[in-house]
DNA sequence: TATTGTTATACTCTATAACTATA
DNA sequence: TATAGTTATAGAGTATAACAATA
């Protein structure tokens, strides 16, 4: 039973969110704003609605992760011309920068939390789980 | 990014909670009391404050878990002899039975979520999971 | 009328602190 | 006094529903 992969990936998935949380908590960010970061940086969405759905997340609540990281300057938020409805996010330069420094902190802590595998392994494991999270149509959020 | 190992456990570790937790829903379980019913299985605590210790939540939030265990006869709770404060816990037949279910969804879904996967490869992704769970201390939880 | 974003509200999960009973 | 368990309370994090602006 534990040595199911769903369940050790809860557990895992628990340990290891709540390692980047405390990384990126000095920067004023929580693990889903970075997600909403890199939802921006990859192109996956320009719409707050179009966020929410590719987070998996209720509409409402990236209002506030909006709100949070425009504080930030990390975001800039514009109306669409086209459908003034639409709220139009944009990474800003500050924004690339904070998600640089998150980057070289997840790499950081996936040598930690690799510690005990060899390279080889390590890229092993990393080629299996994007399989996996491209099987689930996952591209980030968290 | 979105290539990280500590990243990518936590979106997959939530999206495979979720999925546990809809499979266990029906017999009135959660994913963190098959947890507690696992450390029992385990013998990797007898007390509830073992148990918390071992889940790595609060005492006070094992009371909740074991009084629920309780109500669904998965579990009794005798008063440790030796030391009266301490309550011990065990797994009664009926709470085997209910693992034993727990454990055949756990496999099905383990085959749902790995589904572009070969057997080898899901080998593969288990075992090193296994060690990444040693390796921070982690015998159960969720 | 339908849709986007927002606000108000409520629910779930969890921790901390106060309490009890035993030691 | 200290510890195991319990209860009371509070704080995250999230969703649902009502609302405003725009289509």
């Amino acid at each position: 039973m534990q040595e199911s992969v769903v369940f050790r990936l809860g557990v895992l998935g628990a340990t290891a969110t709540e390692l980047f949380a405390a990384a990126v908590e000095p920067y004023g960010l929580k693990p889903k704003q970075v997600g909403l970061m890199i939802v921006l940086s990859a192109g996956l969405a320009a719409s707050q609605l179009d966020v929410a759905r590719v987070m998996g997340v209720a509409p409402s609540l990236v209002v506030g992760f909006a709100d949070h990281l425009e504080g930030l300057g990390a975001i800039r938020r514009t109306r669409d011309p086209a459908d003034r409805r639409r709220q139009l996010l944009t990474l800003t330069d500050r924004g690339r920068e904070l998600l640089d420094t998150c980057s070289a902190l997840a790499r950081s802590l996936d040598a930690e939390f690799t510690d005990g595998l060899t390279p080889q392994e390590h890229a092993v494991l990393a080629g299996l789980m994007g399989r996996l999270a491209v099987g689930r149509g996952l591209p980030a959020g968290r």
